[in-house]
DNA sequence: GGGGTTATGATTGTCGGACAATCAGACGCG
DNA sequence: CGCGTCTGATTGTCCGACAATCATAACCCC
């Protein structure tokens, strides 16, 4: 943006590997390959193509990994729809990587809660309420294991946000999702008090959703909150410390 | 989830490659290997994990295409921090594949911008306003260049959020900014009129953040935005169909 | 004839080796 | 000290090869 009109434009060299990743990414952008449409195999890329087969093989390692290509049963390549989870495993990684602080994810998860929760209020089908709940008798269940618990409150919110009908919201909020997930486990853990106040507060949200009441659904979304972290300071944690502490191996996913 | 508990793990043979990613990813994850650490060269990598130098390589592309790892000059590999612009771009092609309409990117960018905006209020130094201020001026200069309008828009939007301090949810927005880019050039090119009120917004939400006016600065977020999408329906679009057609390789980037 | 089994070919994952182009660093020269 | 040159290291690309696996067709048995 702020930079010098330069005379000549940078140089740089691009490698065969990486051109053969941006011809196929653009034929899958511009919608002449569509998801589920099959690419061909190797050998017949390294004919289109005139390179060798490890060069096509290294190109399409990027795109594979990206979501874009993806591999069906067997092992043949076809077009592939780049999944929230996927990304958003890899943001939340970048995140720590970042050594963002709990309060700067609460702050996040505040704004895009309330925001959430407001569609979900307009948009909730029977369907939608009738999954919340019974991922409300589930998690009752299970209310002494802390790490289920935790488990089935990110399904809670992730269904959630679905009903609100936005997949902008959906893929904002992902990331912060996977980070949260944790967190909770640590939040609840402490006392069955937690867990219980946690249902609670599900309850009054999907309540909150079947009368179509907003202000009752962003009053109990900033409860639930309030309520995480004070249930992750009460377990020790600074809010203005970086998250690496809890963030194992579990968030990651095949 | 809501899986029955099976009784065996699923078999998935994981290739060479994608071990050799996994073993580097868990390094640099871990904090072993720090951000701007080398990476040894192709030869050790092969020494080290004992395949051929072609796995090393798809391997290597993968973390390389993810921005864990990075080439500085000469070809030299090493740790690097993905930044958010990298993932952005990624994501903001998924939301483009999945077809979300404008509508979802406008009640996103809603509830993104008023939470950066509050932030900003908050936290905002007088570096940061000084920044703002210089962007419209610069903004001024090229009022009749529609392009350049919405260029110096997009970045006076990224300037204000990095002023909130949370890097979250800077991360949850960019996506959604990479998309708003295109459409905004869209929105102002219609009329002289448009690029003067969005100057105008930009001038009352700094003078907001200046005076730490929490309720003027949601005000003039608010104006901003129906402005966009006023802008937006007068040429001609329809809110509820997929971004797709404005959405060129210009917001892919190097 | 249908269901299971076996051969066959295609495809992928991995390997070893090779070479040109390029870069870093040493070397020598003025 | 600045400059060109040389050398070794490293990467990008290629070739050819093989085992393992999958899809498919041929086969056989009931």
């Amino acid at each position: 943006m702020s930079e010098v009109a330069e005379k000549f434009a940078r140089i740089t060299p691009v490698p065969a590997y990486q051109m053969v990743a941006e011809a196929i990414e653009r034929e899958i952008l511009s919608g002449r390959l569509r998801p589920g449409d099959p690419i061909g195999t190797e050998a017949e890329l390294v004919k289109q193509f005139g390179v060798n087969r490890s060069t096509v093989r290294e190109g399409i390692r990027l795109l594979e990994h990206g979501g874009l290509v993806h591999r069906d049963s067997s092992r043949r390549l076809s077009v592939g729809l780049p999944h929230y989870d996927r990304l958003a495993s890899r943001a939340s990684r970048a995140l720590v990587l970042h050594q963002v602080t709990f309060r700067e994810l609460l702050e996040a998860t505040m704004a895009l809660s309330l925001a959430s929760i407001e569609l979900a209020v307009m948009r909730a089908t029977e369907d939608d309420i009738a999954g919340l709940e019974s991922n409300i008798a589930a998690t009752e269940q299970v209310m002494h294991n802390p790490a289920a618990v935790a488990a089935y409150d990110s399904e809670f919110h992730i269904m959630l946000e679905r009903a609100g009908r936005n997949r902008v919201l959906e893929l904002a909020r992902e990331p912060s999702n996977m980070l949260i997930y944790p967190t909770t486990q640590v939040a609840v853990g402490g006392s069955e008090q937690g867990a219980r106040r946690l249902i609670e507060a599900h309850r009054m949200l999907v309540e909150a959703v079947r009368r179509r009441d907003r202000e009752m659904a962003r009053l109990w979304t900033q409860r639930h909150l309030i309520d995480w972290r004070k249930g992750f300071e009460k377990a020790g944690m600074d809010l203005d410390q970086p998250i690496d502490t809890v963030t194992g191996d579990s968030a990651a996913g095949g």
